[in-house]
DNA sequence: ACAAAAGTGTTTTGTTTACACCCATGA
DNA sequence: TCATGGGTGTAAACAAAACACTTTTGT
């Protein structure tokens, strides 16, 4: 049963923003892998497997995200490491899992097949091993981190209207917050720089564009990077 | 030079309060053991070692702590998974690394020897491996969690006055505080009861016993725990 | 002209900071 | 009674929330 070391394992949940086909809102949605192999196969899981002895842990999540689902994440930061004796039937499994953020756009066009779907985190279904936890978990860092740092910008391009960087708030937070007020709190922040540009062809005044002053880091991580 | 399996081990940077010698203020001290092997014989370098593959992660970090210490946290989380090729010499090793706060009085107890001693986080020698950059990266954390959770009340006994209380925040923010302002945002939230005493023999005004309430967790994981 | 969203102004409310001052004790 | 820190009161400064109102476009 038990051997000489731990199996290391590298995961992610990777998160993007999708319309809901039927209200038309934006929600948060996952990638998932289909298992085809024991144990729980059939089942939906992260996208991750074993760690290379060569590679980096954020370049093994990288490399793996990007053969399996094609994606290419604006945002990537370590998450957790889960190692409960227990939480995989065989062998000893510690997996270190990334969560990612992808722009909205890039996603629609991501690989899906037989094998790899995106699900709504508001409806999700049970995953293989301990992954409902892990992506609870993720949900709560992204909600947490939304509010005090700027990955909001992670899920547009590089330019955009103060609404669609609300639209991402109001989609990772679950409510609607006042237009008006939330214009002031991102002006007084500092952290985007408005371009000169206007979007048009709305049947309303037009909005102006912004981009995201890349001098200041998205989220603080103290000493790391 | 490579192997097919990186090597995991669990280490862990242990918090505690120690007066400075000469000035007696309180700061911020970490307990480390030298290496009496190479890689980096004879530097100082944070308690761990490898993970046994029956051991929770949790788990091995406590008991680790114990065994060359002698210490029990009352506060324990993870910090990070440090993993850079060639972060140490030889076979790839991958360190999952916890964070612990312990008692002061706890702490004046511990054992000390010639393996094993205290340092100020203020001014460290070069630590073994990577160890200063986990040290740096586990200061950040405790600083920036100080400030919006209730993990200052681990570096105390059951029953402590604001005045202690509010050195601890002093001592890790690094900054004198007001102890009108501390007393009143203190009691707002919530988190401490009076226990009805008080410390006498002072040569001024005896100051209120409080008790941390237990109901309330000390800092909010979310899903997990 | 009208709807609809962009964008501005203003008032209210609450939270943080600064600091003056009274209280209870030991020496 | 004096020094010392415990503990209370209060006003100014600042930030967050609520909401009325003006602007500019497409139809």
């Amino acid at each position: 049963m038990s051997q000489q070391q731990a199996v290391l394992a590298v995961s992610t949940v990777i998160f993007a923003l999708r319309s809901d086909p039927t209200t038309g809102i934006s929600t948060v949605w996952i990638p998932v892998v289909r298992r085809i192999r024991e144990p729980h196969e059939g089942r939906w899981a992260l996208p991750g497997g074993p760690l290379r002895v060569d590679d980096d842990l954020e370049e093994a999540a990288r490399s793996h995200l990007l053969e399996t689902t094609g994606l290419t994440p604006k945002y990537l930061e370590q998450l957790y490491a889960f190692g409960k004796v227990g939480r995989s039937p065989g062998p000893r499994v510690v997996s270190i899992v990334y969560w990612a953020l992808v722009e909205s756009d890039e996603a629609a066009r991501a690989t899906v097949g037989e094998n790899v779907t995106w699900l709504s985190t508001d409806e999700l279904p049970e995953l293989a091993f301990d992954h409902n936890l892990i992506v609870d978990y993720a949900l709560w860092r992204l909600r947490t981190k939304m509010e005090y740092s700027r990955i909001a910008h992670a899920f547009l391009g590089d330019t955009f209207t103060l609404a669609q960087l609300r639209e991402v708030h109001e989609a990772v937070r679950q409510k609607p917050l006042d237009p008006a007020n939330f214009r002031r709190t991102i002006e007084s922040s500092k952290t985007v720089v408005p371009t000169g540009e206007f979007v048009t062809g709305a049947r309303h005044r037009p909005a102006r564009l912004y981009r995201y002053d890349g001098s200041i880091d998205l989220a603080d991580s103290g000493p790391l990077q």
